[in-house]
DNA sequence: GCGAAACTTGCACGCTGTGCAACAAAGGGG
DNA sequence: CCCCTTTGTTGCACAGCGTGCAAGTTTCGC
């Protein structure tokens, strides 16, 4: 299973007390707008529940939608990371594919989904999450290049790139609205979605009513 | 040629002073980060450049870097336009392909590059500009849901129109950065460059060095 | 013209984001 | 253990943002 915290290493005090810091913004800015709503609450409310001032809120974050991002930038991270662990001789989508299928797996799934169903009512939260994903495709295209080497140009990377961000999303937004506060981080309907929709990507999108994409409730 | 002012019918005072000072507002947007560097200027500035009252300003947009994603707002609108009056019976991909080659000889297109590479230097406005193509992105899915009836699934229409929008999006990124202060909107890099990427992106991203994405400098 | 509807403007108010300087906590010798 | 440096926190001040409101002004329909 997964996990952020794998780097038990020696830390210092104030190492430690930045990371504690920090969730402890974060974890109030989502504990805040799942109570009251996501734009509804100031910067202040948040400094307070968290127990630092004001003023050493902006010393971590630019706002408060910032704070609620930091849950899409670990999820993205995550599954860089994971991509990097995989073998480099696989099949660059295959490696993709398994990227993100693997990093579903990953703990408090579905304050994602509720994230995002946040961002559907809030253009602000929505302008931090897409920011979030444009600076995840950044580092992305990053790694990518380091992997294919001078093989491919900036364009095609890029492309490339936004394609399988874009699909991503476009899974878990489906996912996130269909699947309306589910306690328990069932990850396999999202796993499913991923996979159908990167892998229609892989082949093209020529026909509309290709693979298990066209008629919705069609099995088989 | 295209054009955005072919709507001549009898248009009344009010709705034609609207039109204007929500022009007048967004070029004195564009003029003040041209000359003095995006987010290096405030609403008050807009205002008076423009002629309105601060207060005015604010019910035409809701922050500075809004005014400036008018621009890239009218160009998606355009594609829309312009793919709706397309024939339905074509392939859809070439409808597709077709309306944003079109759309880029609008007029004005090297002030777009500006934008791209402003919002370089500039988070905020990266984002309004993020938003701005995430808006446009719903009015195209809705465009093609009554293009395709009900034979496609959510999920897949919005893989679609994403990742069409990103590499749209990377391409007029790669041209923005490659085409600096180019004063005669030269469009013909940059229809070549959305061509090749939405066409590798109609037949599959499986291989890297197909067609004439892969090495950028080796002809046929 | 004249009244209704729509738009502009000034004002007030709370919130945002940041520079600055004083304070506190952690780390590193001696 | 103390002192000194480094690093993080806090309060303060201040310019700017975004919006509700009410009073003007312009446009429209009759």
């Amino acid at each position: 299973m997964l996990s952020t915290t794998d780097n038990v290493e020696p830390m210092g005090r104030r190492e430690q007390n930045k990371i504690d810091t920090r969730r402890a913004i974060a974890d109030a800015a989502f504990d805040l707008a799942r109570s009251v709503g996501p734009g509804a609450f100031t910067v202040d409310q948040i400094a307070e529940r968290a127990g630092v001032s004001r003023r050493t809120f902006f010393n971590y974050f630019h706002s408060a939608e910032d704070a609620l991002t930091v849950r899409v930038d670990g999820f993205l991270d995550l599954a860089i990371e994971v991509f990097g662990k995989l073998p480099q001789d696989e099949p660059l989508f295959d490696s993709i594919i398994s990227a993100f299928i693997e990093t579903t797996r990953m703990e408090g799934l579905s304050q994602h989904g509720e994230l995002f169903r946040m961002a559907a009512v809030n253009p602000e939260l929505l302008r931090a999450q897409l920011h979030s994903w444009e600076r995840a495709e950044v580092r992305i295209v990053e790694a990518l290049r380091s992997r294919l080497g001078s093989g491919a140009s900036d364009l095609y990377l890029n492309s490339l790139v936004g394609c399988v961000l874009s699909c991503t999303k476009a899974a878990m937004r489906d996912w996130a609205s269909d699947t309306p506060t589910s306690g328990d981080d069932s990850g396999a309907d999202l796993e499913a979605r991923i996979l159908a929709v990167l892998t229609m990507l892989r082949d093209g999108f020529a026909d509309p009513g290709v693979g298990s994409m066209g008629r919705p409730r069609s099995s088989s």
